[in-house]
RNA sequence: GCCGGGGUGGUGGAACCGGUAGACACACGGGACUUAAAAUCCCGUGGGGGCAACCCCGUGCGGGUUCGAGUCCCGCCCCCGGCACCA
């Protein structure tokens, strides 16, 4: 053993024999119970940064731990491939995507390597390659059959910088999530998947995803905005037809005033034709449709359409409005407007001076409409509603919606923020959508015997005119599978969220080429049991791999995994890490602030990247990059290679089978080892305490550090505890720092690999206290402490508290009103 | 505005069920070793007071419950994240 720790041949060693070992290998076992470790896959950018090492760090250690733990782990690693920057490398470089992206990942998968993450690399996939997309237009193939997939042409937000269209979960502030330029509208023909179909499973799965953080599952349901209320037609006055709006709030109809639409609505148009609003209408309506969402939002503005309908209940004569505030997209694109009991529309009453009437009257003094201030939202008693007077307004939602449904004039409705997933992409580094348009037949599929359309490979980057896939003509060109007469080929492309959406499943089967998935595989190892990556796709990524689970369920493509009458979902545990934070901002190359991980690994080793990525903070909050701290986690391994160095003469003798003769000193050592058993074992296993495991191990280390010298100790107890306690700390190191403790395994005789050694468990005869220290508090003040057996009655107790001398003299003279004995901890007395 | 998560030494962070606040580490100060430096090792380190034993204060602020509150309750302030005319 070389007396000096040098982490880089250390770590090149056990690299190469784990790689010729394919140690981390794993293969479908139903005689042992599994464990699927996943961290969300990296996008080939070119490098790995210090986001990935803390992600990949965090899942190495779970794998590794499980793994010990007797679990059948699948680890494995892959690429999310398809995507921009691959494309804008091509236009300003001139490399082709695929060579672009291939070698990226040749350069990173070399990155990973080094880190020393024990992944599964037979398992290995990348989502550009053929054999793995085809699959993916099988599915879409499927969707269509089935009414989940649909062409419509649509309002879509466009990302000029990008020349493509985006979902609305990738506009942020209306901004585009990757480029951050302003996105505009455009009316485009485009596919979308019908995910709002699955809202309310979607929904449903929130509630027994107990593994996930909470504020996770808030974003999701939030997301999904799920709103149950009534559709309520109130007829045109003086001519056929009805507005239809959408209300969570039947209950108030007798309140209505006013209705307002949506300036994109048709009937604002229709309705102020010809009348003398007519001008004033088309000139709001012409401001507000240039106007952003922001803006739109700013001014509560709206406008009298010179038309008016009638309160289906009461027959009163209601004008209507065109409003900047009501979405078409959402609901009916038409509101009902009760200014008494809805916020905005009193201010809109306000505004345009218009009648409040109270029709919900909340316990206390009566709600008097010429006094009111805010619009009371809450609930009450039904007033001014006819026949529905007296009701408590929570039971006047349900018998107004019958009543209405039994007149004819409405009918109970579900509504939901959640839209349906726009997927096309004006891209080429993407997966083509396998769909021709025939002048006969229409839109046709392309037959699952053709799949896959491959992407071409002579395609041109200018960064203008479109996509490249539509300027080839040899591409665009084909014949109808169905009349083989001439057709067109669908020139857009995937969003590349589809390919991140079903890639775990792959992964139990990434070879297979005759069908997506083996349905044993994936009965065995699904569900992911723990899922680790970024917040940052709390919504995106995840919602999306849920529903691509359930409709792959639907599809008959994977077998239902959980028990019945539960809702399928692919991620039992989710674990979100924070961002990795230096100089105050996260690390990013436009800030500067970015440290690479080659660096750390040439000068301190993986070990040491590994080990502070975990300790510097726990997996949930921001990391935040210190110097100093890898300075730390370097100083702290070159501690234990030199402690077990000292006494690698003697700390390999075999470990004494049960030692009967033990001095106090070698009890203390077994029960801190133990003791530290058990805390690691908890923290990983339960807590996600990464930290402070590593902290345990640090405080068993400096409890023995200093008994190992070059010459054993002549207590052989303690000589054999103190083995114990070196092993111990190897073991419980090596999911975090592989390398250092392999290579220090073998020096102290570990026999077999340490990878493959069994994860103790604290033997509960060793963690029996001796004494322990109470403290006394004298009205609630520490003012003593002393030693005893754990096992004292509390009235002894309470006598030996009494006895100490700082005791007696705060409570000598004073009368004891109150005593509390808490076995093994304090006494509590007040005076 | 609404919904989450936070606020603890000079710093990153511990304290799991209400029971010794500040584990572990960094930084800093002192010492040992060295011709010197690095490395290493030892000691100290929340604030204030005292020669000392000790005493007082202290987990964003103000109240409360309790023998006992960083932890529970009520009312605020500030920071971070998400959503934001969703009818």
């Amino acid at each position: 053993m070389e007396h000096r720790y040098d982490p880089r041949a250390v770590e090149l060693r056990w690299q190469e024999r784990w790689a010729a070992d394919r140690t981390h290998h794993a293969e479908a076992d139903p005689s042992r119970p599994k464990f699927y470790c996943l961290e969300m896959f990296p996008y080939p950018s070119g490098r790995i940064h210090m986001g990935h090492v803390r992600n990949y760090t965090i899942g190495d250690v779970v794998a590794r731990q499980r793994r010990m733990r007797g679990f059948n782990v699948l680890h494995p690693i892959g690429w999310d491939a398809f995507g921009m920057p691959a494309e804008n490398a091509a236009i300003e470089r001139g490399a082709h995507p695929a060579d672009w992206t291939r070698d990226n990942i040749a350069y990173m998968r070399e990155q990973i390597r080094r880190m020393g993450f024990s992944y599964d690399w037979d398992r290995e996939l990348a989502t550009c390659d053929p054999i793995y997309y085809r699959w993916e237009q099988a599915f879409f193939v499927a969707m269509l059959e089935r009414g989940l997939a649909y062409r419509r042409k649509s309002i879509v937000n466009w990302c000029e910088r990008c020349q493509t269209v985006l979902a609305n979960e990738q506009v942020e502030d209306g901004k585009c999530w990757r480029c951050e330029s302003v996105v505009q509208e455009r009316d485009l023909e485009q596919w979308f998947l019908r995910i709002t179909a699955y809202a309310d499973e979607l929904l449903a799965g929130c509630d027994r995803l107990s593994g996930w953080p909470e504020k996770v599952l808030v974003m999701q349901r939030h997301w999904i905005g799920r709103s149950t209320g009534a559709e309520l037609r109130f007829p045109l006055d003086g001519r056929d037809g009805d507005v239809r709006v959408f209300t969570t709030r039947p209950d108030t109809v007798f309140g209505a005033t006013f209705v307002s639409l949506a300036v994109e609505h048709p009937l604002v148009g229709d309705l102020s034709r010809g009348t003398s609003e007519e001008a004033k209408v088309a000139a709001f309506v012409q401001k507000v449709r240039v106007q952003s969402p922001d803006e739109r939002a700013e001014g509560k503005d709206g406008v009298f359409t010179g038309a008016y309908c009638r309160n289906p209940f009461t027959g009163e004569r209601l004008p209507i409005y065109a409003a900047s505030f009501v979405l078409m997209a959402y609901g009916a694109g038409a509101v009902m407007a009760v200014p008494a009991h809805d916020q905005r529309d009193f201010e809109f009453a306000r505004a345009h001076d218009l009648p409040v009437r109270v029709v919900v009257q909340p316990d206390g003094p009566p709600l008097l409409a010429g006094s009111m201030d805010a619009a009371h939202e809450g609930s009450g008693t039904l007033v001014a509603s006819g026949e529905f007077d007296g009701l408590p307004s929570e039971a006047g939602k349900t018998r107004i919606t019958e009543a209405a449904a039994a007149r004819g004039i409405g009918r109970s409705e579900t509504q939901y923020r959640l839209r349906d997933w726009g997927v096309s992409r004006q891209r080429y580094w993407g997966t083509p959508i396998p769909v021709v348009y025939c002048e006969r037949d229409g839109i046709v599929p392309v037959p699952l015997a053709e799949l896959p359309v491959l992407l071409p490979v002579d395609a041109e980057f200018t960064g203008s005119g479109g996509s490249p896939l539509a300027r080839l003509e040899h591409f665009v060109q084909t014949t109808c599978p169905t009349c083989k007469g001439p057709a067109r080929r669908e020139t857009d492309t995937f969003d590349t969220f589809m390919e991140s959406s079903w890639y775990f499943l792959r992964y139990t089967g990434p070879e297979n080429t005759t069908r997506a998935f083996d349905p044993e595989a994936i009965r065995y190892w699904m569900p992911v049991d723990q899922y680790i990556g970024g917040v940052e796709h709390a919504v995106l990524h995840l919602l999306y791999a849920r529903f691509f689970t359930k409709v792959l369920r639907d599809l008959g493509e994977i077998p239902d995994w959980e028990p019945p009458g539960q809702t399928i979902e692919p991620f039992a545990n989710l674990l979100t890490q924070g961002m990795v934070i230096k100089d105050g901002a996260k690390m990013s190359k436009s800030k500067g602030n970015v440290v690479d991980p080659d660096y750390l690994i040439e000068r301190y080793g993986a070990d040491t990247a590994r080990l502070f990525s975990i300790f510097a903070a726990p997996p949930e909050r921001d990391l935040d990059w210190s110097d100093q701290g890898v300075e730390g986690a370097s100083r702290f391994l070159h501690r234990i290679w030199r402690v077990v160095a000292r006494g690698q003469a003697w700390l390999a003798a075999p470990l004494d089978p049960a030692p009967t003769d033990t001095s106090d000193a070698a009890r203390t050592l077994r029960r801190l080892t133990h003791k530290t058993i058990a805390r690691v074992t908890d923290d990983i296993e339960r807590r996600n305490h990464f930290n402070t495991a590593v902290a345990a191990v640090m405080e068993l280390v400096n409890g023995y550090g200093e008994l190992i010298q070059d010459e054993p100790p002549a207590d052989p107890s303690l000589r054999s505890a103190i083995r114990e306690a070196v092993r111990t700390t190897l073991v419980l190191l090596a999911p975090f720092v592989p390398h250092i403790t392999s290579e220090l395994w073998d020096v102290v005789g570990g026999g077999v690999p340490l990878a493959g050694t069994p994860w103790p468990d604290a033997d509960p005869s060793a963690l029996v206290e001796d004494v322990v220290e109470l403290v006394v508090q004298v009205n609630g003040k520490v003012r003593g402490r002393f030693t005893a057996a754990p096992d004292i009655a509390d009235d002894e107790l309470l006598a030996r508290a009494l006895a100490d001398p700082k005791v007696q003299a705060l409570v000598a003279g004073k009368t004891i009103r109150k005593t509390h004995v808490v076995p093994g901890r304090l006494v509590s007395i007040v005076v």
